[in-house]
DNA sequence: TTTTATTTTCAATAATTTTTGAAAGTTTCG
DNA sequence: CGAAACTTTCAAAAATTATTGAAAATAAAA
């Protein structure tokens, strides 16, 4: 396979499974972009190479930057801007990781423990309710935790420690 | 709180959840109709609760079974279908992550795998790109072993072992 | 300061995804 | 069998989400 399909793939994979856990498919294919490149690129660079204008350029590059995975870098002698993505994958992996757990999970966190503690009634109805706020607040709060030490792990704890563990 | 107002906040706070993890908001709902019913649910009255379409119920519950966290239910003397959801929220969680693993982590590993073993030239940016291919495969591959492992885990060994765990 | 390069914004448009609802298909019952 | 009860399908419509592109804003150079 030449390198230049190769790298068009990889671009359409990694956008459709960003697509299908609720990221933004140019967004991740911009990423994607940066991550495999070997020099910082412009936004002529990324409109010319996934064909699309620069206003979503802008936009997806400005979210990547919220997102903390990718950042600007000056090029000595050229006025505009340049991006790269850190090339460090657990880094990415965490740092994607921390910012859904802030902006998603621990929302919804909170709201089921008002929901817990809200209702005051006390039928079969409500206990079943209560029960299930309860239930989903432990798995979340499980899941939650984990990821939790996950993003404060290092690679090496993650790679020995954890993959030792999950290995029966 | 009433106990119809947190009920209808819960489902509408599952609902976005599920939008943002790239799952359908309806589906996401009517499985929390369902946790949250002490009885079997007709399409009838999952129409009425939800104020859809008795399409968009068929279509939704449809796809629930099909990931296997819904199932019919025969009511004693009456004609139509009724529905369940489990109410163990550990197999839930459970079944969701073994189906979203098989259905989009594994066919993009399988992708990298072959990108990553498929390109023969050895340029420096060829050797950028396999070697990201190769991180990416590392990370994924770490994820869907954890995932694995808590799909085979017992809620027990999740609760105490991996919570254990977690806490520093 | 003025000009030029570059970035940002955002209303309009396009693409995608979801929902509807009515017709067709099934199943059950008399 | 035929009718009634119920479920499924799917093309069209609606809703949502993403993208464009040109104008406004900003920043650098002359």
């Amino acid at each position: 396979m030449k390198l230049e399909d190769a790298k068009i793939k990889y671009i359409h994979t990694w956008g459709s499974l960003a697509t299908s856990w609720g990221i933004n498919k140019t967004m991740a294919q911009v990423h994607a972009l940066l991550l495999a490149s070997t020099k910082p690129l412009s936004a002529d660079e990324i409109m010319e190479a996934l064909k699309i204008s620069r206003g979503n350029v802008n936009m997806n590059v400005r979210a990547l930057i919220d997102w903390g995975i990718v950042r600007k870098e000056l090029v000595v002698g050229e006025r505009k801007e340049f991006f790269v993505a850190d090339k460090d994958i657990w880094e990415l992996f965490k740092q994607v990781t921390k910012e859904r757990k802030k902006r998603e999970i621990e929302p919804v966190l909170k709201i089921l423990d008002e929901l817990k503690s809200g209702v005051e009634e006390d039928s079969e109805e409500a206990e079943t309710f209560k029960k299930l706020m309860n239930d989903l607040s432990t798995v979340t709060n499980t899941v939650n935790g984990i990821l939790d030490k996950a993003i404060k792990a290092d690679e090496h704890w993650l790679l020995s420690n954890f993959t030792r563990m999950i290995k029966k």
